[in-house]
DNA sequence: AAACGCCCCAACCGCAGTATC
DNA sequence: TGATACTGCGGTTGGGGCGTT
């Protein structure tokens, strides 16, 4: 049996609300709350529509507070850097941004802001990114069709890394980590990309030997070196990770937690990334701090739909 | 002035997570 | 413990407005 629908649809109004239905609604609220039942609220409010509709209509455009019109150049940055980090979570950006409707900056994205960013280099000025050995310069790119991408998922952002040591074999190798899914490792060849599966090994220079392992059940990584075994604290279900090998190979971890957002952290010396390393209650000046650390380090890359394919452009 | 195409944004839809029974 | 109810979220759509031809 699947499940009852929300409200009896045809007997529901849909489309744009008129002034008397956000009257009566605004109003209705004002007096009595939203009782915690949007289902039961249109009824008790004398209007023919669904409580889903209700809601919507109430947090995006008559609740108090709502800021409407251009967003400021800090605004645009805000909104970059969150969604260069955590992607499209329009929610946490938008509680980021005072009186901005996660709606609002999911419009905006779509329709401003990720022209205005991709707009900076023209399309026909846009080359295939050469690989360097460099941390921070690393795109897959597919030979074949000329194009970057990633063969995975529901990668809407990421950041990537590439090292030459990262891996066993004489083949370049990338790891890549995106929102909501596991760090990926890519063998790279003349002829494209090739993913290397959920286990990835690697040798460091210094003769240790790495290994990052995914679950994708349960979004846990563990990272070993040597003789350490550790199981990287996950502290919720989003957070995501890139590692970055430095100068040295030495691992540095990148982290970020998708709802509170790290920006590059060293491993903690004793291994672990403890709770009190999570930073759980970012406020705003810890999120300019966030901006300005991952400005810094001006390795996102970012994504369009074409076709079938998602073509990366940095 | 009419036709057309593009842009923008409000609203809808479906799904996942959580609460409740 | 499973079924159902409800909420919240992100992706998508559709229609109005506006600019261009």
């Amino acid at each position: 049996m699947g499940r009852a629908p929300c409200c009896d649809k045809a007997n529901v109004k849909k489309g744009p609300w008129s002034p008397e239905e956000d009257a009566k609604l605004k109003e209705y609220i004002q007096k009595n709350g939203t009782g915690g039942n949007w289902i039961s609220l249109p009824q008790k409010a004398g209007l023919r529509r669904c409580g889903k509709s209700c809601r919507l209509r109430w947090l995006n455009y008559l609740r108090p507070n709502i800021k409407h019109g251009d967003f400021s150049d800090d605004e645009d940055r805000i909104i970059c850097t969150l969604f260069a980090s955590i992607g499209s979570r329009w929610s946490i950006i938008a509680a980021q941004l005072p009186g901005r409707t996660d709606n609002d900056i999911k419009n905006y994205w779509n329709t401003k802001l990720k022209k205005k960013l991709f707009g900076r280099v023209p399309q026909s000025q846009r080359k295939p990114h050469q690989f360097h050995h460099s941390p921070s310069s690393t795109l897959l790119y597919n030979c074949s069709n000329n194009t970057y991408h990633t063969p995975a998922t529901s990668f809407s952002c990421f950041e990537a890394s590439y090292s030459s040591s990262f891996s066993n074999t004489s083949a370049p190798c990338l790891s890549a980590s995106s929102i909501l899914g596991p760090i990926q490792h890519y063998q790279l060849h003349d002829s494209g990309v090739q993913m290397l599966g959920g286990e990835a090994s690697c040798s460091s220079s210094d003769g240790s030997c790495s290994n990052i392992q995914i679950s994708n059940h349960n979004k846990e990584l563990e990272y070993s070196n040597g003789d350490h075994h550790q199981q990287i604290g996950m502290q919720s279900y989003n957070n995501f990770y890139s590692e970055v090998a430095d100068d040295e190979s030495q691992k540095l971890i990148m982290a970020s937690n998708g709802d509170h957002g790290w920006s590059g952290q060293q491993k903690p010396s004793n291994g672990l990334w403890g709770e009190t390393e999570t930073p759980l209650d970012y406020g705003i000046e810890e999120i300019k701090q966030l901006i300005s650390t991952t400005s810094s380090c001006n390795s996102f890359v970012f994504y369009e739909n074409k076709a079938d394919e998602k073509v990366m452009y940095y």
